[in-house]
DNA sequence: TCAAAAATAAGAATCATTCTTGTTTTTAAG
DNA sequence: CTTAAAAACAAGAATGATTCTTATTTTTGA
């Protein structure tokens, strides 16, 4: 859906293109995303838009894998895991952090948890696998 | 203090270098703090050697901050909070968290949660500043 | 209608990190 | 004590994501 203020056709194609999928893409992924719709459009106006819309807080980093920043679509707070094989990251749900501590002057105004790990896929590679002394559950209140 | 294995000298600098601080520094800062005593030491074999040192575990990366990744020669879990103005990196006591969990085949190995915010010194820069309407206290359970 | 502001394309520049090549040092066996 | 293989290394090239620059096009508002 559109936001408020008047978006430009590319930045309103880089906003959808991260918000249409939950793959957390890089800033390479969305502009090829991109391209076959608009194929006059850089991979500089990606960054300039993606950078636009985390000031405007319509999208937000959720960390560096392999070099490359990865975005996301949901700015509400929620956590992730990353695929330290693979690199693909995906939601987590669990209870949302409580609000926002401080400490020694330290002035919070966000917060970032990761887990890292090994995904279904690439740990399922043999069947049955049962490595890593995984748990299984729901997360508790983090 | 030195490790089991038989360490180059060179090694043992730069990873003394991470151990001597509490700045939690990257690879640039290493290969500075090492080169007036060891002058022939390149900024790849600093790479090199934080990799090596990562890979026995005697080394943790932090995280990237503006686009430089960050290590920490304290590798049992804890928490950090980063300075969104001057990069800064501070580690946060807290109740560690509990065991690593799974969620739907994932197995995780490792988490890290990160507090961004404005440090002390950044958001003193008035006596008195007040803003950010930070709280006070220490953290909870995380 | 027109001037200023915003958005853009193209490609150069930056810069952390990795890789390559050839050399030196260490190790271990004989 | 040799000596050959392995490990560590320096120097600098290569890579690749991101940012910056410049000139152009589009949008906006008076």
């Amino acid at each position: 859906m559109s936001q408020a203020r008047n978006y430009s056709k590319k930045r309103e194609a880089v906003l959808e293109a991260v918000r249409s999928t939950k793959c957390h893409p890089g800033a390479r992924w969305i502009y090829e995303q991109v391209k076959p719709k608009l194929p006059d459009i850089s991979l500089g106006t990606v960054y300039r838009n993606i950078k636009v819309c985390r000031e405007e807080g319509l999208l937000a980093s959720v960390g560096v894998v392999n070099n490359e920043e990865r975005f996301d679509g949901i700015v509400e707070p929620h956590q992730h895991a990353i695929c330290t094989k693979c690199g693909s990251i995906m939601d987590v749900e669990s209870a949302a952090p409580a609000g926002q501590p401080s400490l020694n002057g330290f002035a919070v105004d966000n917060r970032r948890t990761v887990f890292y790990g090994v995904c279904a896929k690439c740990s399922g590679q043999k069947k049955g696998f049962k490595g890593f002394g995984r748990l299984v559950g729901r997360f508790g209140k983090n």
